[in-house]
DNA sequence: TTGGCGATTTGCGCTGGCGCAAACTCCGGA
DNA sequence: TCCGGAGTTTGCGCCAGCGCAAATCGCCAA
């Protein structure tokens, strides 16, 4: 791990507040590891033998139901953390991730939480406050799937997508990794066919661009309009 | 406060692990407090300035959406804490909790968690543990949202009601406080009268007695047959 | 006992979005 | 360069469940 490393990772919302001596002793635990894409970070129903510090690139967590159904649970971006399941309690994941891309991660034996819970109280208190935003994340989840139509859903998770993982390009702000219709699809309770005809629709209105496992959005003023429901379809 | 109550307290989850000095001097910071049905416990965007713990009634916790929908976020029962939005790092409470039934709560200063939390770790560990469960609960209902069909998604919501607040009556497992139509559907991101028309066929089908604000039901195998969409309509 | 009101039931028509199926497109490997 | 297969598009038919509206029921208070 070199230095460069360790100043960036000094400045994550997770570390904020850390004395520098006990962001050493932190990072120093950690192993570093490359998650080729596609493969996984960890498994549903797996011993939660780790936690991780997600460094780059984007992981997808997905739970699958008995059934056979899969659906998305969050995308996860650098900086933070997953598999946390040791800190609320749990001893096996509750999901799966899956590296969208190559990744690389941070990663520590669960078995170091308590010690790390009582010795960096900052850093706990952060965790906490992630796992506060999930919280808050999921219910909206919870909400949106209660009380809005398709349309604005999937509106609503292309811009959270954006918000998180956009890069800006000539046409656009793209959505910088691969993903699909049926990605879409699972992430807003609905099926690949619908949600293509809806990017095809707001292609034809010059609202997104998108192609095979891409997609770009273009007016994301107008997306947002949609996703409040604050426009009647054409 | 009696010392009744304190040795009930001790028993519950929460304070599984605490030693009987520490849990004195928890409890001993807390105020009870009486809540009358129909009233809030808190109020969405109020600042936090206490958690509780719901000694005896129940709760609903709903969230209010900009476009004035309302969704029924859980049900709190007798034990559980509540309003917790501190130890995950947020300054106002996320949604409303009203008082189902009349209920008696213990309510402590939110400016007190932080003490807690690094005094009393097993409190600490068994609150975030609560969390955990909840996170898990709200991906779940995620998952039912987005792969269930409504009958079976009332199902699972009249079973998971029987699981948290059934009384055993001479007809069956009666849901323990007021709960009309409207609520279920809150809870199920549905309408009254899709509900009102599943309870009426089920009602013929004998699996459940329901009348104004009140369900009872009497084949809960049934019905989680129905929950996990093992059976056709007939 | 009688109103009155809130909760519930039920009928009816409509439609958003799913299921199925077929065609097409494009990327990556041989 | 060509081929195979995954990803995508699109048409078509259907139905679960919503919206609306009206009728009914049952609890509570006077």
């Amino acid at each position: 791990m070199g230095s460069l490393d360790r100043s960036l990772i000094a400045g994550l919302p997770v570390f904020e507040g850390v004395a520098a001596t006990d962001l050493d002793r932190i990072v120093g635990q950690a192993r570093s590891l490359r998650i080729a894409k596609e493969q996984p970070v960890f498994e549903q129903e797996q011993e939660a033998h780790s936690f991780f510090l997600l460094l780059d690139g984007h992981v997808r967590v997905m739970k699958s139901t008995p059934d056979g159904h899969e659906v998305t649970v969050r995308y996860i971006s650098p900086g933070e953390l997953m598999g946390i399941a040791h800190a609320l309690g749990r001893t096996t994941y509750p999901a799966n991730a899956i590296a969208a891309v190559d990744c690389v991660v941070l990663a520590w034996p669960s078995r170091l939480w308590p010690a790390f819970a009582a010795d960096f109280p900052s850093f706990s208190a952060n965790t906490y406050k992630a796992v506060g935003g999930r919280l808050q994340d999921a219910h909206t989840r919870v909400i949106e799937m209660a009380t809005e139509q398709v349309e604005q859903r999937v509106a609503h998770a292309l811009l959270k997508l954006v918000k998180q993982a956009g890069r800006k390009t000539e046409e656009g702000i793209l959505i910088d990794f691969p993903i699909s219709r049926q990605d879409i699809a699972e992430m807003t309770g609905t099926t690949l066919h619908t949600v293509s005809r809806l990017l095809s629709a707001w292609e034809d209105q010059g609202l997104v661009k998108s192609g095979r496992q891409k997609v770009t959005v273009v007016e994301p003023h107008q997306l947002l309009l949609i996703a409040e429901g604050r426009v009647e379809k054409s």
